[in-house]
DNA sequence: GGTCTTGTTGCAACATTGTAGCATTAGGCG
DNA sequence: CGCCTAATGCTACAATGTTGCAACAAGACC
């Protein structure tokens, strides 16, 4: 997991180190020998200052909005790219389209909360997937997702203000 | 949840009941002012007595080798109103498609695993998702969904024979 | 059993979300 | 500055659902 990729940089860094003092977006492409680009770059900024997971379609339009110019495809391959390297996570929301947030914290898994109302997706930091239970022989866990399905604060304000998507 | 639609039939029973005693698929699906059509008939006895949740094109593949003719926009419809009806539920394993399962027992929730190997998804029948828990406020949980992912024991066996997918 | 009503089907067209191939561009090192 | 090749930006294509609508058939009523 912490493996050097192969073109590494002469000040080379363990992806922990990330987790410690923060390197910018730049620094964190560039350490794990990846080129930076300006989708990448764009995407894991956005990512990392993000508060709750942003699907493919809002990564591209809000990065439409900041102006800056991008390909829908490679903007898959930037999202893919940064899922491999350990600085973003996929993860499942109800819906049928991923959703992508930044990795702070390695190791830290947390569940997630999905408005089946407004569609929101927002994270449960204090929240993490029981992962230990007694599974059928042979079975081997990897990772727990939780995702918890109801209504988020907004939408329970006013009797059924937001409509569902 | 047990609040009758509009054409109920005379012996009208509640959705509890086919808990209790068994009947047959014919007659949960009229219990509820639903037409006994092919697609729906053969594809809840499908689900009432498979073991694993399958995803639409699963279902479809039985069915052709089962010989019931189908139209796959029939077989959406079809699940959608067996869910809707409460007879089937839908889960989001970790690929793009929806799996779906009969309902047994309206009021027991179970977990799933998902091989990340295989994509095979089995039931956690005795791993209940927990519910409870301090969620920001003006949250309200209606429903948990917890998927672990990881290897099945089919893929387990000879060093990693089962091809991913 | 025959008729009527209307819930369902079956088809074709479209929408959304994601991938594959491949020529062209541009990131970063010397 | 020039080179090498990782990444991009197209265009097609694949997988999974959805919508609209005319035709059909399930089942209630006689
Ligand atoms: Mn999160
Ligand atoms: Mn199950
Ligand atoms: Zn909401
Ligand atoms: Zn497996």
């Amino acid at each position: 997991m912490a493996s050097p990729q192969p073109p590494y940089p002469a000040s080379a860094r363990s992806a922990d180190d990330d987790v410690l003092r923060h390197f910018s977006a730049r620094e964190r492409i560039a350490a794990r020998g990846g080129r930076v680009t300006r989708t990448r770059l764009a995407v894991l900024e956005m990512l990392q200052h993000g508060s709750h997971p942003l699907s493919h379609d809002e990564i591209g339009d809000a990065l439409a909005s900041a102006g800056v110019a991008h390909d829908r495809v490679t903007l898959y391959r930037a999202l893919d790219w940064l899922v491999e390297q350990g600085l973003a996570r996929r993860i499942a929301g109800g819906e049928r389209a991923w959703r992508f947030e930044g990795v702070r914290d390695a190791a830290h898994r947390h569940a997630h909360f999905h408005c089946d109302r407004c569609g929101q997706v927002v994270c449960l930091e204090g929240l993490e997937p029981a992962p230990a239970t007694a599974l059928p022989n042979g079975f081997q866990v990897e990772r727990a997702e939780l995702v918890l399905h109801g209504q988020c604060a907004t939408c329970g304000h006013g009797d059924e203000e937001a409509r569902p998507r």
